[in-house]
Order: C-alpha cells, then sequence, then structure tokens
RNA sequence: GGCGGAGUAGCUCAGCUGGCUAGAGCAGAGGAAUCAUAAUCCUUGUGUCGGGGGUUCGAGUCCCUCCUCCGCUACCA
C-alpha cells in the first residue's frame, strides 16, 4: 500500500555540542509519533542526523585541538548513543559529512542552479578576519582611532565577499500560495501565522555560499566556495530516501511526511526549505511540526545558572518510560513546559506507579491467585462491564484523532481517564469480595479488567513502549497482536490462555536518602 | 510601533461556532475498604474566569479599552 508510508524527520543537531534536554525531547516527541504510526500500521521511515559543517566546527575543534572532523565522531557518537538510551532510534542517520550527502546537496544546488535561481554576486559587510565572521553595523563599536570594533573587540573591515545567491524572492507568492493551499503545512497555527506574515512582508535574496573557510560541501563547478550550513543541512532530509537516486529503494519515502523541528528553526524550514525544492523541481514536506523549549523551573537553562541537566543523568535517575512519559504528558505539544523534580515524581508516582501499576498488579495477582493463572472465563457482561470495555475499545480512535494534531498530551490524558475509569470500576464491583459468594462473577470481573489494560497497554507503547510490552507480556499477548488493529473486539484475550507469573510495571519512585550515591537529583 | 499568542480554583491546565448553579487532574481535609507497588475508592471547600466599559433575554466565550507576560517583526534615535 504506497498510501501507507510515513516518513518523519527530526531536526538534524548542530554537532558543535553535546545532547541537551531539548534534542532528548525532541527525539522523544518525534519516536513517540512514529512508533504510533507503526502500530497504526504505516509503513514508516524515521530518520534523523548531524549538522557537522561549517565554520563554527571548525572553531569549536581549533581550540579543542582536534579536527572537524574529530569533533563530528565525537558529538555524532553521542547522539547515536542518546538515541539508544532513550530507546528513541532512527532507523537511520544522515551525517552532512557523508558521501551520500555530498551528491545529494550538490544536486540539489545543480538542479536550483539549471533553474536559473543561483547567481554569483557580493555579500557586502563588516569582516572581522580574527573572528571570521561578518557583523551588523548595529553591533560595532567605534575605535579611538576611528575604526569600527566588532563585540568581539576586533577590529572589522568593509569587505565584499564573493557570493553564490538564491533567488528567494522570486519564490515569495509560490510561498504564500503554498500557505494558502496547505493549511497544516505548519503546525501550530501561531507559527504558521508568523512565517506568513514574515513573507508577505517580503523576502530578499539569500547567500548560500561562504569563500572565507572550506569546512563544507563544495560548490558544484568552484571550488572556492563551501555551500552556506542551512543548503547542505537541511538537503540531508531527501538524502536519507537516497536522491537523487530516483530508483534508490527509499525514493518513494519523498516528500516527508512531517519534519518535527524547535520553534528557534521555523524560518529555516517552513521558508527556505520549501523554496530550495520548489526551484529544484522536488516535491515540497507535507507538514512542519514545531515543539516548544523545555525550562527547569520557568528559566531556561544555561551553564551560568547552573541548571543544566543531562538528559542520560535524566534517564538513568528517572527511568527512560517515566521521562518519556512525564515529557509528553505534561508539556502541551507544541507549547513551552517546564520540568521539576516535584513534577516527575508526581507525574510517575501518580499515574504509573499508582494508576496503572497498581491496578495491573491487583488484577494480575488476583488472577494468578484464584484463577489458576490463566485468563479467567468471563460470563455474562453487566452494563457496568459493557460500559468499561466500551470505553477502553474508544481508545483506538479517540488517540489517532489526538495525534491528527500531534496532541500527544491529549492522547495521554484520554488513556489515562480509562485507567482511572477502570480503577472506579474494579473498586465498586469489589472482586476480592466474590471469592467467597460468586466466583464466576469474580472471574467476569476479572476478565474485563484484564481486558481494559491490553487495550490501554497496547495504546501506550508509543510513549512508555517497555513497559507496555511487560505489561502486553504479562497479559500473554503475543508480539502479533500487539497493533493499533487489535484493539477491542479485534483483540480480545481469550479464556483457558496461559498468563506469566505477574510482577511489577512501573515502580514508585522513592526520594533517596540525603547523600546517597543515587545520580544528582535535577 | 505593528502582528500573533497568553492571563480561568494553591499548582498544571480544559472550556468548540455565546445558554442550565464554571470543570478536570494534582495538592489539602474527612471517611470507606484491605485484592494490590501504604496503592485504591467515596465525600468535600475555594474561583470578582487580568481590570473597566459595551452588545445581548443571557458572555471566560462577541466588541471597545486598559494592564501584565511571551513570541515574531519593524523603527526611531
Amino acid at each position: 500500500m504506497a498510501s501507507s508510508r510515513f516518513y518523519i524527520t527530526t531536526a538534524i543537531p548542530y554537532a558543535n555540542g553535546a545532547p541537551h534536554i531539548g534534542h532528548a525531547y525532541e527525539r522523544i516527541a518525534t519516536d513517540a509519533i512514529q512508533r504510533f504510526m507503526r502500530l497504526d500500521g504505516r509503513d514508516v521511515l524515521f530518520v534523523t542526523g548531524m549538522d557537522e559543517h561549517g565554520q563554527k566546527m571548525q572553531q569549536t575543534a581549533a581550540r579543542d585541538g582536534i579536527t572537524p572532523r574529530q569533533l563530528a565522531d565525537r558529538t555524532a557518537a553521542q547522539f547515536e548513543r542518546m538515541g539508544d538510551v532513550l530507546n528513541a532510534r532512527a532507523d537511520d542517520i544522515v551525517r552532512t559529512t557523508q558521501e551520500r550527502h555530498y551528491a545529494a546537496s550538490q544536486e540539489m544546488w545543480r538542479r536550483m542552479a539549471a533553474n536559473g535561481d543561483i547567481y554569483l554576486s557580493k555579500y557586502p559587510g563588516w569582516y572581522s578576519v580574527r573572528d571570521e565572521a561578518f557583523f551588523d553595523e548595529a553591533e560595532l563599536t567605534k575605535g579611538q582611532d576611528g575604526k569600527n570594533y566588532a563585540p568581539t573587540g576586533a577590529p572589522v573591515e568593509w569587505v565584499e565577499e564573493e557570493s553564490y545567491y538564491f533567488r528567494l524572492s522570486a519564490y515569495q507568492d509560490k510561498l504564500l500560495a503554498y500557505y494558502r493551499d496547505h493549511a497544516d503545512f505548519i503546525v501550530p497555527d501561531k507559527y504558521r501565522n508568523e512565517i506568513v506574515a514574515f513573507v508577505e512582508r517580503g523576502l530578499t535574496d539569500l547567500s548560500i555560499s561562504r569563500s572565507t573557510f572550506n569546512w563544507g560541501v563544495p560548490v558544484p563547478g568552484d571550488d572556492r566556495h563551501v555551500m552556506y550550513v542551512w543548503v547542505d543541512a537541511l538537503t540531508n532530509y531527501i538524502t536519507a530516501t537516497g536522491f537523487p537516486d530516483a530508483d534508490a529503494p527509499r525514493a518513494e519515502y519523498w516528500p516527508a511526511d512531517v519534519h518535527v523541528i524547535g520553534k528557534d528553526i521555523t524560518r529555516f524550514h517552513a521558508i527556505f526549505w520549501p523554496a530550495f525544492l520548489m526551484s529544484a523541481g522536488l516535491p515540497v514536506p507535507k507538514q512542519i511540526v514545531v515543539h516548544g523549549f523545555l525550562f527547569n523551573r520557568g528559566e531556561k537553562m544555561s551553564k551560568s545558572v547552573g541548571n543544566v541537566i543531562d538528559p542520560f543523568t535524566m534517564a538513568e535517575h528517572y527511568g527512560v518510560d517515566q521521562m518519556r512519559y512525564f515529557f509528553l504528558r505534561e508539556v502541551p505539544f507544541g507549547q513551552d513546559g517546564n520540568y521539576s523534580h516535584e513534577a516527575i515524581v508526581m507525574r510517575i508516582n501518580a499515574d504509573l506507579a499508582n494508576d496503572l501499576g497498581n491496578l495491573a498488579q491487583r488484577s494480575l495477582s488476583m488472577i494468578a491467585k484464584n484463577c489458576g493463572g490463566i485468563v479467567p472465563t468471563a460470563g455474562a457482561f453487566t452494563d457496568a462491564d459493557k460500559a468499561m470495555l466500551a470505553e477502553a475499545d474508544a481508545l483506538a480512535h479517540k488517540a489517532r484523532a489526538a495525534m491528527h494534531d500531534f496532541a500527544l498530551h491529549t492522547m495521554l490524558a484520554d488513556i489515562w481517564r480509562v485507567v482511572a475509569e477502570a480503577n472506579r470500576y474494579f473498586a465498586s464491583e469489589e472482586p476480592w469480595r466474590l471469592t467467597k459468594t460468586d466466583p464466576a462473577r469474580r472471574d467476569t470481573v476479572l476478565y474485563v479488567t484484564a481486558e481494559t489494560l491490553r487495550n490501554v497497554a497496547i495504546l501506550a507503547q508509543p510513549v512508555v513502549p517497555t513497559a507496555a510490552a511487560k505489561l502486553l507480556d504479562l497479559l500473554g499477548v503475543s508480539a502479533e497482536a500487539r497493533a493499533f488493529a487489535h484493539v477491542g473486539a479485534a483483540g480480545r484475550l481469550v479464556a483457558g490462555a496461559a498468563l506469566p507469573a505477574p510482577g511489577p510495571i512501573f515502580p514508585r519512585y522513592v526520594e533517596a536518602e540525603e547523600g546517597g550515591s543515587a545520580p544528582a537529583k535535577p
């Protein structure tokens, strides 16, 4: 089924620095979406990458006494480990220094040039040789000698660097038409509005090459220039599909369905990227999905404030599923969010350990003790049973509706509403009292509870994959019966099936004693 | 300055195209139960829905205005 393909990417982090919590958040969110789509039967390609070129890479590498290549390798390894640790591994990682990426970038360039959109001109401005950077006139200060100085204190001179330009101005109307015809191209609307307003004010042509350094993709036909880092970086998304080989195994995945990005880079993705693609005669991605930033107790993370939290430390301290659940449940997707130790512990204990973990434990251990460790046989369903099952069965539909808007937090709220209902159901049916009076009725209650847990676990897989898998194991659900298609009547537990011995799904978070050896609490 | 978001119970937030006594979760208080990870269930309070004005039979929900916070953007000098 060709139409079932789903290609999703994260932004490609810059290899200049180690992974931080924002990278972890983006990877987790994107992974949850791609797992959702996979479980819903889509043929998914999930790609991330590493942006390894540019002047900053050269500078940082020089400072550390290594080559840019070594710096890129070091950072790429850190990000790869992050993907593993967060249980959010992509199908492919495009590094912009790879040969396949040079081929893709240079072909993009050639096509844009062939379309008449690239021309050579001068890039005028105040240039600091020491900083290897241009500065805006407003940033400069006059020295006592009457000369201009950069904010860094370095002298600047007026230069006109030769640069290739992209005719971005020619795409203003086409972009606006595209935004108009594709109302969901940029979500949430807030960012769409900003982009439309920006484009309506007018676009100027874009300098897309540099000749003051050489750590980049060479411009085809002019080795004195390397491509501007964003031209090369954005192209990674199409490199992954095998471009320019039209017969590549993944060629059909283009155009991408979703680029998940942070709000600071919307302009590059919503303006430059579609313009480049239009120029090259290639289809434009279907959606740019923008997420917000995470703040530590309302403060932006910064090294000087000392509130930077390492995602590896966090995962180790709280648990990977717990961290994934917290970020996706607590932060309305698309908005900025806050995290704090207290808030994370609250979610872990209240939602995961108490509401879901404990319900699974109490019901499954009753089955183990009273029903011989097999799925009990259900008798005739009461209205309460039917209502409980109907709520659980409705989850797939609700989750899809939420996911249509990438409202992961809403999806989780819907799932946990069913968990809360299941706790109420269990408490009011009091199966533990029925053992003496009506064991058949008890078995029915336990069956309905187990069925509810099965549906909950299936839907929770995208967010808490490990714990959900464990719960499904305990319910005796085979690996082939865990897709969303098995939610509801299509996948009911079969009475008599043997179940493994129950065990905890989500442990409670217990505050470590002062001076303990646990990882530093954020 | 312009555009766009946001301002709703202690905290985090829902409240679509205006309509019953404004909701949920968490936290707090009281109670029940004891199958379970001292978990669960029940009951319970509080809100000038940022301020003010207006439209309407009726407004968090529409209009005007003001205040505060945030984002994008522009500009003066």
